[in-house]
DNA sequence: AATGAATGAGCTTTCATTCAT
DNA sequence: TATGAATGAAAGCTCATTCAT
């Protein structure tokens, strides 16, 4: 069946291409892992890189609609950031494969990658309006939004890369799920409060 | 003579692997830049491997060098902090060819990420050290340090990335030095105070 | 229906086959052409092969006959030549495809390209039973007949296809037929009677 | 060395194009011919067209200068139109495998298919100028010079490739350099006298 | 120290053909 | 009859690496 197959190859792809790179990941493998031949790929897929992106953009959706859900059902700004960062990091954490090729993917010079930033861009401009929202609201304070926006998503991508990374190479084995409040925790104390202690804030 | 051939192989090998990734630099295009024939880089480098390995060492070195001496020229975890930053920004954004290689080279699986991303825990540590001081001066508040260090890390690397890209798709022309201030001032203000207007906080 | 089918096949095959080769030609491509399935193709032919030997060996039959009837429409081999000669000129100028892949996919060792010069040696046999003719009726010098029939294709192959690919390249914009007769006097002055002058000529 | 490498490749790549066509020609054959990995042919040459067209441009090169050559030493018109006949069968003779790529690999709509057709036209363009030599000289008739030296052009090589094949599917054990004369003979009979007896010649 | 011609394993992609429906 | 998804054997090309000079 047609459907079924691309879901195959799909699936076999995030895997290939996660724990290889856009470039080493090979064809072979990934109809291997499918379980059809080299060809079929190509039936519905003009090319590795076409396969990719699909894979890419498809997560990127994923992802940004999973973000835009959980913003909706929060109520002020304040809350709508907390349940951002809780979804993103969840998300990622759960998606680890994609989670690394978000990261790594992105920082090139060809097209693909150009497109791929494009994407991060939706997604950091969620955060903006969010924290667009806090501002006009006044329970954030003025800042440059399009910068924190970006701090954020960096902050939040990099603690659960780090993380995934982290008990992959045997560091932790606590459940994953169990992991996650406090990272988001962490996050969520950095980006609220920063590190000042309260009694030496004044301003 | 040899250390300048080295050198030459060097220079070349920085922006080659600059504006591909590692797996699409090619010894060819390294040689080609150096000046020299492509028999002379494997005279130097036992493989291309070695070459960039030896490139990021050198990089990592010299950013945690840099770091350290700033650190070093600042009375107290606050200021420290903030010596940090600038340092680690303005090292990222005069040498944005690394700065990508930083973030893209770093999320796979190979040996060779693997060890950089024990390079990349020395920085964070350096971060983690400095909060670590903050905490005991009183200066900044209890917090789960590693975890800090770490988005403090992701929060300037993204920054200053997606900064430099900006700038290379024809974003931006304003002189790169004078946008450092500016950059570093947005992390700053996240990272000391948080994004809540200062009349919500209390503690 | 069967036939219906079969013929469009047919059509899209001689098109296809004529802007490409026939290693360069694509059954898809000519399936879409056709306006059936892949599979379609294969239904009624064995083998791309098979269908490009069916396509030749119509367009060979078709043109063996039409020089027939033309010859056997004039009396005298004079005569007689000078149809063959505008027979078959008009037909690969209204069939060029057919023309180009006449005399390109001749000359190779496959067992196709054996058999279609087969087929061009009947061609050439109706030339030499006609210089035969002429001969015998003394209106023809004596003359080596398969090696001067041979010429005479030859000559009027290539002079067509040369034609064909002027006018193709934008050389030429008058009507085809308009240039025919044209193209058939200088063949017919040229196998007629040669170059010399006449008043150079004696014997 | 260099230039021998180049030469056994070039001499492989005739032999294996020859046999095949371009397109079913194989890289991996004519490195195996020519005693050398594939990688070295690409070392030398761009791709399998680049080493396709510089052996072309080569041969055409090579018989153009024959042709010139051998008619700078005729005197008069007539016997320059005898010595390029005559050098022209023979050349192709003697590289068949040159003659058959003439023919076959010329009549497509390839950019290289039509930089060969240019090729052809500088060839027929030398069988022009000997024919306008001739008329004006008044030893040739008047005539259409261009589509005369096409079809010269034409009669000769399919002449020369008819007979080839002849012998090599076992029709001919002459030596092939007794057979020229009798070709020569033929094609010069036909194109200098026609076909016409002279006895009923009164043109 | 330096060179660059030569290598060949490895990779992506193509496409005629098959076959279950 | 007709379909089109699936196949897999090729084949062109790349490029890190080697080594004789």
């Amino acid at each position: 069946m047609g459907r079924e197959t691309i879901d195959q190859i799909f699936a076999a792809a995030v895997d290939v291409f996660a724990h290889s790179s856009f470039e080493r990941a090979k064809m072979d493998e990934i109809a291997g892992y499918a379980g059809v031949a080299k060809g079929t790929i190509y039936y519905h897929f003009k090319s590795k890189e076409e396969l990719f992106v699909a894979l890419m953009n498809d997560g990127m959706e994923q992802i940004t609609e999973f973000l835009r859900r959980r913003i909706a059902s929060a109520e002020g700004a304040a809350d709508q950031l907390r349940e951002a960062l809780e979804a993103y990091v969840t998300y990622l954490f759960r998606n680890g494969t994609f989670a690394k090729l978000l990261l790594s993917e992105v920082w090139g010079s060809t097209q693909r990658q150009h497109v791929f930033r494009a994407r991060i861009r939706e997604l950091v401009a969620i955060i903006e309006e969010v924290l667009a929202q806090g501002e006009s609201e006044g329970v954030f304070r003025p800042m440059d939004k399009r910068e924190t926006a970006v701090a954020v998503f960096g902050a939040a991508s990099v603690t659960v890369l780090q993380e995934i990374f982290h008990r992959q190479e045997g560091g932790d084995d606590m459940e994953i799920d169990e992991r996650i409040p406090s990272l988001v925790a962490a996050l969520e104390a950095l980006l609220y409060r920063g590190v000042i202690s309260s009694r030496n804030f004044n301003g």
